[in-house]
DNA sequence: GTCTATATCCAGATAGAC
DNA sequence: GTCTATCTGGATATAGAC
């Protein structure tokens, strides 16, 4: 089988995305892209068209990255209380491999939310095994009765935000780069165990 | 006292804010912050000089409000755990009175980190009052140790985080208006509750 | 202070040689 | 497929009349 990983198309995906995610559509330059690429700009026309093509296929790759790529881990045969620190892992990780992702996504998809509305709708989130677990012990009463949106948010909320602010907290208070490893650390932790004995405390 | 409040230079930098909250430094056009104003479009260069100057001014005066507005609460003389619940509607009234503020800032200050850090740094939130308070809690064990900024981020993470993927909840699950007012009314409780049980919890 | 007209620049996109 | 050169539109900014 070729290994086509390092066409020249590819090149200039990867370029893309790494522009596009800390610059945004509207920041981006074909030029800088291109540069970054190390080829010459009339080739980002010949392989994706426009800028607008080329946005679209980042965007598109990112979303499902950043929204869909915890979908199996919730769809997995363990328990409700076993994902959580699972899926604490996966976004730290996520974050800590793509630092714009988040951010990236969350603002273009604000910014245009009738563009990819089609695209998105109809998100499984909610029929995953893992909300079904949890309505099931909350019917058992082996925990608080809660919407599970509330559970979702507060998992992501707390492990999201921090890496999307990281700059703003770098600066507002002195941390060294030594000391934020140690903090996501604890932190990974921290929202597990806050969590589990909010839902259990009833 | 002459009321200046309509003045056209508080009507251009009004329509400023307006168009650079919705689409970023980046995205903004002068012509649209004018057809905003409901004015001309060299007015702008008239008492702003340039673009740069009048993204300036607004920018750091959403800065202000979005992290400044909260340090007067966090200094009041109540108990640190008065002020949890205090903090968590302050926060919710401002996202519901600026929707797109909070990621204006966060996005700005993520592409532009040299320019602003001198304006930004020393951000006196670590020498609160409340913060003083916890420390003292925590000493004579009343609650958990844990380091403050976990606690601040805790607070803010959850609150602020659902605002700002407000329009991506609302596409990917079904989000009538009316159930967000009643989910974000449930989420302030349920974070100060979540918070204090783990904290007390030891 | 406010407007119209215009200068200047830059980014996206294309034409065409090789 | 890859490059150089160029076109075109749009955005910031300025000049100058009123």
């Amino acid at each position: 089988m070729v290994d086509n990983a390092n066409t020249t198309e590819t090149q200039i995906f990867d370029a893309a995305l790494r522009v596009f995610h800390k610059k945004g559509l509207a920041g981006a330059r074909m030029q800088e892209i291109a540069d970054e690429a190390g080829i010459n700009k009339s080739m980002l026309h010949y392989y994706f068209r426009n800028k607008e093509q080329l946005f679209s296929q980042v965007f598109f790759q990112s979303f499902r990255k950043f929204m869909g790529s915890v979908l199996p881990i919730l769809n997995e045969p363990n328990t409700w209380e076993e994902k959580i620190p699972v899926v604490i892992e996966h976004y730290t990780q996520v974050m800590q491999g793509n630092p714009h992702l988040a951010l990236f996504v969350i603002n273009e998809l604000r910014q245009n939310t009738d563009g990819f509305s089609s695209f998105i709708k109809d998100n499984p989130l909610l029929n995953t095994v893992f909300v079904a677990q949890l309505k099931q012990a909350m019917q058992n009463g082996e925990i608080r009765t809660v919407q599970p949106m509330q559970i979702w948010l507060t998992i992501t909320s707390n492990i999201i935000f921090p890496f999307i602010t990281e700059p703003m907290l770098k600066m507002t208070i002195n941390f060294h780069d030594s000391d934020w490893d140690g903090f996501i650390a604890d932190r990974k932790k921290i929202i597990a165990d806050m969590l589990l004995l909010y839902l259990k405390n009833s």
